[in-house]
DNA sequence: TAGATTGTTAATCGATTAACAATC
DNA sequence: TAGATTGTTAATCGATTAACAATC
């Protein structure tokens, strides 16, 4: 019972719509209204059927020869994305990496809006970054339960993830992107998903190995 | 005419093998010599066939009933990846991201060593950050070429990466990590990998949308 | 009308899963 | 020998590509 019609959205398809969207916003503030996707495909170096596919399934139409209307495009993508309401996250582990995701702009742009960090070591607790304070690891449990706060970013070492994991559920957590190497266990019906930098690595090792 | 035996790795095994490398190597840490699937299978949810595949893809061979050797399934696995050895490489854009990276350990442990940062913003220039240092962009092509670095990492802002491959390329670069939403245009031969943080945000963010 | 672009249906390709054989 | 695990071959599933129809 979804509110966008059309078809769910596959995997690599998910994957494609942050980059129309780059594209889009872009051309949306030099001020164009209709869009075909040969704007897209020739950016993006994709097939042409793929990225109508990829606009179907999220329940967009064109006109044939005119293209799509862009604003249409443009929100429903970010709907399709979920990235029309900012949900509200606590970021944990205030170390070089969360310190570089707290600032990431694309993230508050695009759905996700840190609020607050918190970390175990008392030295950087009570630093302000990015206009977002640092807090005692203490305080999450009350905090998020005040407010409601239901995703939750990890930057934590790999051994504190799960700890931490089983007490952010319990405290209302329904989402957890976890940037840690351990493989977490979170109970039915709460999402996590792992973001492994090493992955990336090791896909731009074999593409050089290959080269 | 690749030194490794066995079929070319896919795109999906490529991505699972570092989450392998994770366990095997904890595995060797505390002194097995044989390992069976069954540990993976069990620590990492995946089906027991595909991780066998993986493995075979690799030319990796086991003993029925007793397992793999240890030992040569994490050199197999970080010989398929490029991860035996080392490439040195720099780091472009000293910003809240790539300073970050530069003091991301798991890359160094994994096939990418990271010697230093140049940056065209002069107030970043001349600080340490992770025991590297952080240089003017200016310098960055004598060094390239004396030193023969082959790999860059980019962390500038959209704008600046085409410009600046543009630049790496003739100076030797051979393989560009780019964690910019630019995506770039290199000539063939050269590897680009794109790494757009968004795109995991898109994955995280429809999840949960669906949960 | 002609032509470009959208939209759909069928064919291909690749990865995962299932079933089973081989072996220590 | 019996049983667990490896290894292989065939079936399924999903995504991409190709071919073509529809429409402004």
């Amino acid at each position: 019972m979804e509110s966008t019609k059309g078809k769910a959205l596959s995997m690599p398809t998910i994957k494609r719509l942050p980059a129309y969207l780059n594209v889009l916003r872009r051309l949306a503030r030099e001020g164009a209204e209709l869009v075909s996707t040969t704007t897209l495909i020739d950016e993006l170096g994709l097939e042409p059927v793929l990225v109508r596919k990829d606009l179907a399934s999220l329940g967009l139409a064109g006109k044939p020869r005119l293209g799509y209307p862009l604003k249409e495009l443009v929100a429903g993508i970010e709907a399709g994305l979920g990235w029309n309401k900012a949900d509200e996250a606590f970021l944990f582990g205030a170390g070089s990496l969360g310190r570089a995701l707290l600032g990431y702009k694309p993230f508050e742009e695009n759905g996700l809006k840190i609020v607050a960090a918190f970390d175990a070591d008392p030295a950087k607790v009570g630093q302000e970054l990015h206009g977002k304070p640092v807090l005692p690891l203490s305080e999450a449990e009350e905090l998020l339960r005040r407010m409601a706060v239901k995703v939750a970013v990890l930057c934590v070492p790999a051994e504190a993830a799960q700890p931490l994991a089983d007490m952010l559920v319990p405290c209302g957590v329904r989402g957890i992107w976890n940037f840690s190497a351990a493989k977490l266990k979170v109970p039915e019906g709460v999402v996590c998903h792992n973001e492994d930098l090493c992955c990336g690595l090791a896909v731009f090792t074999v593409k050089m190995k290959n080269a």
